[in-house]
DNA sequence: AGCAAAGTTCAATCTAAATTGAACTTTGCG
DNA sequence: CGCAAAGTTCAATTTAGATTGAACTTTGCT
């Protein structure tokens, strides 16, 4: 006798589907893949830890995905392995402290760009120095400075953003 | 007899694609496109304003393309049409105050994002609220909450982003 | 008005990045 | 140890979204 809801019984429910767009929506606005969002949205709502297999059983991604998923959650702070489990399987909870989610961010995510950034523009101000037209020196030394201020800016930003996220 | 450099007079000189380079670059980590950051950085780094036939000729890339990108950049407010100008062409030139940039970006890209978000969750507060089982509605209305309280965090945060960015 | 240059639009194409899945390595139980 | 379950890796595939280009609209000069 089949099911009378649902024919699968890992199918996620509404409410599930509803968690899982909003995270979806978010990690895209932060340049991180759907899957990204599928995985943490799920272990977010999910009132216990889950192993890899419950990602691919539940989200219906290949453990492929699950995996490499989990592995940038974990470098990021936003999924630890849950301690205890009765089999040898890794079970994940997520970090729900936006204090920490927001630092694992910026560490991994924004901190390297601003940093190369910062050494393309000091490569940058060495070759406008030493273009021979004064005017179009000028111009440029004038320019790459501007850009190196806005770098300066938005490092100097970023703790402040941590402070007023944190909690 | 050939030019003596390059075979072509629009071609960009080293200096003008180091600076594309870190123009593409942060364009990236803001989600944007590669040829956003390529009108944006060439702009910048021009000394007087451009035509769309500029972009065109000197990015190679297409009118499309540059059209396009153009309308998103100035609905971002980076971009302004320069007055003046001897033909009936629309000139261009980059606003660069850190504070518009800002503006316009948490204006057109993060806001709505936002408010959607807010959205969505309150209709998920509705569901969790329906929830039948008291100890599963009560774990996804803490969960909700904490989402909640998210979105309020950033909504606060960007006024001090923008303040702290000001000048 | 008539015309050509300028700019826009959007379906078709291309490309970069995400995802898959099968082969592989690791883990730890019996 | 030997084995199966768990997890990882990465070349091949798929997909989302950026770019193209040709048809179209708009602009403003003579």
């Amino acid at each position: 006798m089949p099911d009378l809801l649902s024919g699968d019984p890992h199918e996620l429910d509404p409410l599930e589907r509803q968690v899982l767009a909003v995270f979806v929506d978010g990690v895209r606005v932060l340049g991180l893949p759907r899957s990204i969002g599928e995985i943490y949205g799920l272990l977010f709502i999910s009132p216990s830890a889950l192993a890899l297999d419950d990602l691919v059983l539940r989200l219906r991604i290949s453990k492929g995905s699950a995996s490499q998923g989990l592995r940038l959650l974990k470098n990021l702070g936003a999924v630890r392995e849950a301690d205890g489990g009765e089999d040898r399987r890794t079970y994940y909870e997520p970090a729900i402290e936006l204090k920490r989610l927001v630092g694992g961010f910026i560490r991994e995510q924004i901190r390297p760009h601003l940093d190369s950034g910062k050494t393309k523009i000091d490569l940058l101000a060495k070759s406008a120095r030493s273009v021979h037209d004064p005017v179009r020196r000028q111009f440029l030394s004038e320019r790459v400075e501007r850009l190196d201020n806005w770098m300066s800016s938005g490092a100097k930003v970023l703790p402040f953003l941590q402070k007023l996220l944190g909690q």
